[in-house]
RNA sequence: GGCGCUAUCGUCUAAGGGUUAGGACAAGGCCCUCUCAAGGCUUAAAUACGGGUUCGAAUCCCGUUAGCGCUACCA
């Protein structure tokens, strides 16, 4: 049975790498009937944050993709400190008494492998020195007089190979004798099964110690993968705290982005379907999901200080607001609508969403392209406007003076004899469609861009059209 | 510094020994059209550099350069 884990820590909100890495692990767990277990890494407690948990869960509950088993990390601390003794029992782990502030420099020659004498010592001299109370961190006991390399079979990058005389001696235990990432990291794939770890590509050279590790537990070592790393325009590697909030993914949820056009935006990031598909539902992305398809070079996100959205995600939420059914999409829009426009009604936004579902690519981009729908009163425009192409503020009373006019006895307020009405008063005045329309729309709208003439004012109803045409008609 | 990884249009990517190096976003143009969109058509735009191997290299090898990552008693 396959199982594979996302296991974040609780140091700030999600970011998109985060959610890109959770969305992976997902789609590869759904592809192939495995297991998708969320593990919260919260063993560093100086930097866990309450809001920076309730944040992850905020990001991940939006993308809406669930997973199978939960836990945390902080509540298995026994099974770490066990495990990191059993591997000392082994003698494959020493105590190390060098005071911290005594180790020795990094880039002192060979140096920086192990601090001197320690991994030398007896097991009852360390044991004796322990027991006085003297404290020390447990060290993994590189094998390198025994062994050459360490190979990870990486499913992504391939064989990764490094030498152990390139390897430090990496803590399992800190003096406080709380386990370190990796020792817990590792024990906790272990005892819940991990066959498969899908992670960013900075892990990639800590894998040789967990490799390290896995085999001092005596346990299959669990396939990895690692992903190419999301970058910033500026090419560092995406980070919260070089940022800001335009790497969280609530932002692009307040922003209106509908969860499964993220989720589509992200899985394009780092891997590819190969055949051209962009665009794909949730069935298609499981489908579709392998490994081969993951790249190996860093993608950037193309943000800007003024603009927080890839344009290819905006694009991609356009699309597939576009693809979505009317009432879905009405009630998608609702909480947007209502929190500009808090009279705005479930009837009147399901009205207009048809007018604005091809105008808008974010969600909150109704309040600016339908706000004349939701406003009692429209704010001033400049008479100017009011004046078509072609024709002078004296064309522009004449239109509106006659719209007033026809569309006040006009049978029915709807498209098709609003279109009658309108086109028949043009060839009476005779002037051009287009000259006739855009003086009404302005009036209506108070912009000269907005959705289709006939439907518009068929949705703002007679009651709001005639005092708008007043109006425009008053400052011209 | 040491170690590891990577390098195709501005961005995301396809092609993995033989292609006019393909697609998408963004940009420009044209068409459609009551404005704005949407849609259709179209233009410009890339194999980092240098050496090999080969009949043939974006693709394989070596080097250079550049970028990124790791190098903690952080995760």
């Amino acid at each position: 049975m396959m199982r594979v884990r996302f296991a974040p820590s609780p140091t700030g909100y999600l970011h998109i790498g985060g959610a890109r890495t959770f969305i992976f692990n997902w789609l590869y767990a759904r592809r192939h009937g495995g297991t998708m277990v969320l593990r919260i890494d919260d063993t560093d407690i100086e930097r866990n944050t309450q809001t920076s948990l309730d944040s992850i869960f905020d990001g991940l509950n939006w993308l809406d993709l669930g997973w199978d088993e939960f836990y945390r990390q902080s509540d298995r601390l026994d099974l770490h400190t066990k495990s990191a003794w059993a591997i000392f029992e082994k003698g494959m782990a020493y105590r190390d008494f060098t005071p911290a502030s005594a180790a020795p420099a990094e880039d002192s020659p060979g140096g920086w492998l192990f601090n001197p004498g320690m991994r030398e010592l007896s097991r009852e001299e360390s044991d004796r020195r322990a027991a006085a109370g003297e404290p020390f961190v447990l060290r993994y006991r590189v094998p390198r007089e025994t062994r050459a390399d360490v190979v990870v079979p990486d499913l992504v990058y391939g064989n990764v190979t490094k030498a152990t005389a390139d390897l430090e001696d990496f803590a399992l235990l800190r003096s406080t004798g709380v386990p370190t990432y990796h020792m817990a990291s590792c024990a906790d794939d272990a005892d819940l099964r991990i066959t498969h770890i899908l992670r960013g590509q900075e892990h990639l050279a800590n894998t040789f110690k967990h490799v390290l590790i896995f085999e001092a537990l005596g346990v299959d070592v669990p396939k990895t993968a690692h992903l190419p790393l999301l970058m910033a325009p500026d090419g560092a590697k995406l980070s919260k705290r070089k940022h800001g909030p335009v790497v969280s993914v609530t932002t692009y949820r307040d922003a209106g982005f509908l969860p499964h056009a993220f989720v589509n935006f992200v899985s394009l990031l780092g891997w590819s379907p190969k055949n051209d598909i962009e665009k794909m539902t949730r069935e298609q992305m499981i489908e579709l999901f392998s490994l081969e398809g993951i790249n190996r070079a860093n993608a950037t996100i193309n943000f800007t200080d003024e603009d927080p959205f890839d344009p290819k995600a905006v694009w991609l939420n356009a699309e597939h607001l576009r693809s979505l059914e009317l009432d879905d999409l009405a009630a998608q829009l609702g909480p947007f609508v209502t929190q500009q426009f808090p009279n705005a009604t479930p009837e009147k936004i399901r009205a207009v969403t048809p007018l604005i579902r091809e105008r808008i690519r974010l969600l909150r981009e109704v309040n600016t392209v339908a706000d004349f729908f939701f406003l009692d009163q429209l704010a001033p425009y400049d008479p100017a406007e009011l004046i078509p192409q072609k024709g002078d503020a004296a064309m522009a009373k004449r239109v509106l003076t006659k719209a007033r006019e026809v569309l006040a006895d006009v049978p029915a307020f709807n498209h098709d004899s609003l279109d009658a009405a309108l086109r028949g008063a043009a060839e009476e005045l005779k002037i051009k469609a287009g000259q006739m329309f855009q003086p009404i729309r302005v009036a209506a709208c108070g912009r000269k861009n907005a959705p289709p003439l006939f439907e518009t004012l068929e949705v703002l109803g007679k009651e709001t059209v005639l005092p708008r045409l007043d109006a425009a008609l008053g400052i011209l």
